[in-house]
DNA sequence: TGCGTACGTCGTGTATACACGAAGCCTAAT
DNA sequence: ATTAGGCTTCGTGTATACACGACGTACGCA
């Protein structure tokens, strides 16, 4: 009966080929929120609500769903009047971001030490081991996932599902910035050894230095990166 | 001209008394939040989208950005045919969510123990015996409320902005089972110990005990949670 | 009387319509 | 010629209308 009576200007028609059409907020947040961190959408891009819409075929609605749950998870920006852009945080709050990562990803060290099994410990060699290959491959995106996926591995041994997803969605926050160091040469070999410290001390348990290793090298990651940032954008 | 034109069915008219009206969405988001962290809504609560709108008569657009927002948050869940219900972690989330917490706290510790100046120190000293006047008050509402303001010190103290910011995030997912522990007799003489142990060390500038000190304190604090919890409810 | 099916109601997901502020541009006046 | 003022256009914020799945209830048939 309500289906019928048409006249109206009814929606969900000139969307054409929509079949499921019951979450299409949520993927264009995850879609948009992949584009900010492979850094296809700089910081400060506008991100215009009609744009994104057509782009995927839908109306205003979901697009700004979307464009709230990323303004809550930090990644976008509301200006008044002026309407969505990609977060664009000051320098300081890029410092403190990495830092809160670097303490983070520390506790994950020292707890990974005190709680890893013979699978975590096993992915651990394995990946750790990878990014061996990979450095030596010469590949700087390779090397860039690779490291990624033994940083991963110790935040699993650490059995702390939130401790991860903190550490991740800082990460994402921060993947603007941190691609910049994929181009600093001689950068892998530090970055190197600066895991084998990290390797042998979880290999020994060692939770304090497996924490301090771990924390200084993202420190060090993070300095370098805004050093970087700094001499390319100022 | 064009407001002139009426017959339309145009909005913003049975709104009565509606003044500025442009950030309606972040206000219920916010009102919201606090009703979830004081306890008004319980976890597991179903939050009606018309509901909402009605009790802050505002249609269902801005209640949904705002669900949305608090969704990303981790305040609030969405299952697909239900709505939004108010977040209900399982055991083991919430006992994770609790060493991300005591983990960062302790961080922050330490860093005061670096960075603080002389108005962090004030401050500290300042939120600490007010601890103490609220424990001989034996109001725990008002004990609860200033040892909020003691950790909020050091967390001032650490000068960095986004750990402050994180810390404050996760203890609001918290705060709907932390308030638990408001009840719990004779915990106040211990958590006053243990701030005094963090207190002296802070004073001393000695960042490993503080931050061990300060880790343990809501290590304690957590435990206490879920074993009253536990026995409340299951 | 018990079970199955169908219909009605409810609530969310999406689309569209309108209001309102802001910025840019054009015109006119000094 | 330059500047000031108004108008037009653009884009966001909010309200309303429609679509569609799910749940509950009632009626009919065995």
């Amino acid at each position: 009966m309500k289906s019928v009576l048409a006249a109206a200007p009814g929606p969900a028609k000139k969307g054409s080929t929509r079949k499921k059409g019951w979450a299409l907020g949520s993927d264009i947040g995850a879609d948009l929120e992949t584009q900010i961190i492979e850094g296809r959408l700089s910081p400060g891009a506008k991100l215009d609500e009609v744009t994104i819409g057509n782009h995927y075929s839908v109306s205003r609605t979901p697009v700004r769903e979307a464009l709230r749950a990323l303004a809550a998870k930090g990644l976008v920006e509301f200006q008044p009047r002026i309407g969505a852009i990609v977060a664009r945080p000051t320098v300081g709050e890029v410092m403190d971001l990495f830092e809160v990562v670097a303490e983070l990803e520390g506790v994950a060290a020292r707890l990974a030490c005190e709680r890893m099994d013979e699978a975590d410990e096993k992915l651990i060699v394995e990946t750790h081991h990878s990014c061996i290959e990979a450095a030596s491959s010469l590949d700087p995106k390779k090397y860039y996932q690779t490291n990624g996926q033994f940083h991963e591995a110790i935040q699993k041994a650490a059995h702390n599902q939130m401790l991860s997803e903190q550490i991740e969605h800082l990460n994402k926050r921060l993947s603007p910035y941190r691609r910049f160091i994929t181009f600093r040469p001689g950068r892998t070999e530090t970055a190197l050894r600066e895991h084998e410290e990290v390797f042998s001390a979880l290999l020994k348990r060692d939770g304090a230095a497996a924490s301090t290793a771990l924390r200084d090298h993202v420190r060090v990651l993070a300095e370098d990166t805004l050093a970087l940032a700094r001499s390319l954008k100022f």
